[in-house]
DNA sequence: ATGACCGTACGATACGGA
């Protein structure tokens, strides 16, 4: 089973990309950030006759989230993060597939840093975390899936890096990242490549990627119950390279098939 | 560094992003 995030920077301007990496990968789910569409404007037909069912959560200009599974329609749990009732904006959606619980999340960004947006950051980080401790008792096979807007070390960053402001990099962010994983989430990307770049996103100015200076923000956090199941994960960073590509590129984990329990035949998984 | 690059909504410019 192989589970992607991508944040695409408008869906309907990237429509043409996103099929093509959805042609070239197949990914069984994908979970997409920053739509940047309105409900009513999400591109259904044009995914669902790539051979994909959709959950989203839309709003016009910005954010916006969705979950995709190939050859089915997720199982939507939530559209909300639970926590705050005034909040307006589409960052997060949860759905099932297959017997997974994902969720595709996207994280204010928090710039600029020290300010409201910051605070906003952080009180968001603090409801996905009690969130996240919820489905972590429930026992329930997860993934937390999207752009964290988290750079979590400074392995995680190009090198010579002058961002000491950077609400992605503050230590309160990484802080708040670490005590999220710390409940005992595994960070797929680290997990299957402990050295080296790993970088999901990579900024239109500055000439970020023609010298490959990149950041890594995009995370895969799986429960204990499927982190067991984790054979490969890696950054499909040829997508960043296209033409009219977002500034992120897909990161991505395969799961193995679950173990046989004895005397109950489970059904096989797909690859 | 009031810069750049990109998508959005708007309407020929402003804002958010990271």
């Amino acid at each position: 089973m192989r589970i992607a995030t991508f944040n695409v920077n408008g869906i309907n301007t990237r429509l043409p990309n996103l099929l093509q990496w959805l042609e070239a990968e197949r990914p069984d789910v994908v979970c997409l950030q920053e739509l940047k569409a309105d409900q009513h404007a999400f591109p259904l037909a044009a995914l669902e006759a790539a051979g994909y069912g959709a959950v989203w959560q839309g709003q016009r200009s910005w954010n916006g989230v969705a979950i995709l599974a190939r050859g089915a329609t997720p199982v939507l749990t939530r559209r909300r993060l639970p926590g705050d009732p005034d909040d307006a904006q589409a960052r997060y959606i949860e759905a099932a597939v297959d017997g997974v619980l994902v969720a595709s999340l996207y994280l204010p960004n928090g710039n600029p840093r020290p300010g409201p947006k910051f605070d906003d950051k952080l009180a968001w980080f603090e409801r996905l975390i009690a969130h996240a401790a919820e489905l972590m008792a429930a026992g329930v096979p997860v993934v937390l899936a999207g752009d964290y807007n988290v750079v979590p070390t400074e392995a995680d960053i190009y090198p010579g890096h002058r961002e000491k402001e950077n609400a992605l990099l503050a230590g309160q962010s990484r802080s708040a990242f670490a005590r999220l994983v710390d409940q005992g989430w595994t960070d797929a990307l680290r997990q299957r490549h402990p050295e080296g770049r790993l970088w999901t996103f990579w900024a239109y100015l500055h000439q970020r990627w023609p010298n490959d200076k990149g950041m890594r923000l995009d995370h895969l956090l799986l429960s204990p119950n499927l982190a067991f199941r984790l054979t490969e994960a890696d950054v499909s960073r040829d997508v960043r390279g296209k033409a009219g590509a977002s500034d992120h590129a897909p990161a991505w984990l395969v799961l193995g098939p679950e173990t046989r329990r004895r005397g109950a035949r489970k059904p096989k998984a797909s690859a």
